[in-house]
DNA sequence: TGCAATACTTCGTGATATGATGTATCGTGA
DNA sequence: TCACGATACATCATATCACGAAGTATTGCA
């Protein structure tokens, strides 16, 4: 689907699929392929942004020889989930005016 | 709001605004103002975007000593509106996974 | 032995939104 | 009259960002 449109979902799509507990990137991808097709270069961007955002927190793991990084959700990253509902609510307005109005003309 | 989650409604939303018969610029930003804040540097850049991408066509009338271009909607602009449409749908299901199993943990 | 899956990282590129700035006219209020 | 805001469009520099490509390293299977 359109890159411009899946990018306002992005992070917090990712701040959703850590919400079920820790969980670490790879898995975030196979989680979300139903919904959300997203590269590996483009998942662990988005994570190293969310951390610094102070919205995930993480640990690293060893995992069969592997550095398994664990991320977990921070009060800031539940708190960007909600603000997500609020512009939501805008979304849907500029939404309705999209599809709305088409036998206005002609 | 986020700017990211504006991305992907700008274009369509421009399109949109140009269904109900030849407008112009400046005159778009005012109309969509209520739904979407854009600057006119933001949508000057759109609307060359859309038109080179056959979505719209311009016409520039001499309108009080100043130039002023109309622009139409095309056949792919109007194609456009409609592939949106069925994105939506995909965002519709993203959201669902966003807003929805917030009870799943603890 | 080779390939796919797992797992994370870095780099370069192209697309894009936006502020700043410029050009030019008209109407209004001090 | 002079400054300012509204109208109207354009260009440039900048910062953000998604993503493909490529790299490193292990496990397990054909």
């Amino acid at each position: 689907m359109d890159i411009q449109l899946k990018r306002g979902l992005l992070d917090v799509a990712v701040l959703a699929a850590t919400r079920q507990g820790e969980t670490y990137g790879y898995k975030i991808i196979k989680d979300l392929a139903p919904y959300l097709v997203l590269s590996e270069s483009t998942l662990y961007t988005v994570l190293k942004r969310l951390e610094l955002g102070g919205m995930l927190l993480s640990r690293a793991v060893e995992h069969n020889g592997r550095t398994r990084k664990y991320y977990r959700i921070t009060k800031r990253g539940l708190a960007r989930i909600e603000e997500f509902k609020t512009d939501w609510q805008e979304m849907l307005a500029i939404h309705r005016l999209i599809v709305s109005q088409e036998g206005d003309h002609e």
